[in-house]
DNA sequence: AATTAGATGCAACAATGTTGCAGGAGTGAT
DNA sequence: ATCACTCCTGCAACATTGTTGCATCTAATT
């Protein structure tokens, strides 16, 4: 689906910075930090911008959202149009080079907190070393 | 244990500082940020000693480390003498009041990442409300 | 084209975490 | 006891991520 018509559907405003952005993560479709992303758009736009676009697609149920092992949000769109994507699988952080991937194909493990609390979500990241760096 | 003793066996030198964090650490038994412990502490020292304190204990195997859903880390040393703590149980954090626990008693999944990467450790966090903030 | 709701850019701020360095405390040897 | 040495602590400074308030500009609607 088109970045356009994705955003149109969610009746959000189609500007330009969006549309990028938007486009960077479909067609990466890995998690993505607010760095990697911004290094990625052909115009410099405002860091407070960007943080706010990659914020308002998460709200919005667009992109989901990864805490990675060094504590910033990354942020994700896969061509999928399975939606309640959050908690739903499990992330590969790669220690060397900082790659995220999704693991589409595994599911999260039910898990049950004892004294009767409300589960909510759930977010794992397996880390290690991708096949690329080990070489 | 004894903070001492642990210290002592991990050929640590136990300053009033280590033996207060590991202290409190012990006495809480569930994973707190900085500021968490800095709050605890009976005399308030300078804010890169305690991360550095935090830091070395993790990295002598004393405490392990979480990463909470604000990006933060937390440290936690249970009484338990299992070794190899990182990645073997999961954390509960309250969307509410902000605490954290333990899962202890769940073992995390075995994931297999696609393509030959090397896994070094898994990493989870189940988020929601937690007992006392439900009522 | 005018209006208006909403998007952007700027400045400023807060929090976490790190690095380098000088001085101080503990450890061991003479 | 004294000396030398290791290494712990505190200070200053910095990097990065993320947020908030406000003024200005832009996109959709009439």
């Amino acid at each position: 689906m088109q970045p356009e018509t994705i955003l149109e559907r969610k009746s959000i405003r189609c500007t330009p910075m969006r549309e990028a952005i938007l486009e960077i993560l479909l067609k990466k479709g890995c998690p993505m930090s607010y760095k990697e992303v911004a290094a990625c758009l052909p115009r410099q736009g405002d860091r407070v911008t960007i943080y706010r676009t990659l914020l308002l697609l998460f709200e919005k149920g667009i992109v989901h959202r990864v805490m990675d092992m060094k504590g910033t949000w990354r942020f994700c769109a896969h061509n999928s149009v399975n939606s309640g994507c959050p908690g739903d699988h499990p992330h590969f952080e790669c220690m060397v080079c900082g790659s995220m991937q999704c693991l589409t194909d595994t599911s999260l493990p039910y898990i049950e907190v004892a004294g009767g609390a409300v589960v909510k979500g759930k977010h794992m990241v397996v880390y290690g070393v991708c096949p690329r760096c080990l070489e």
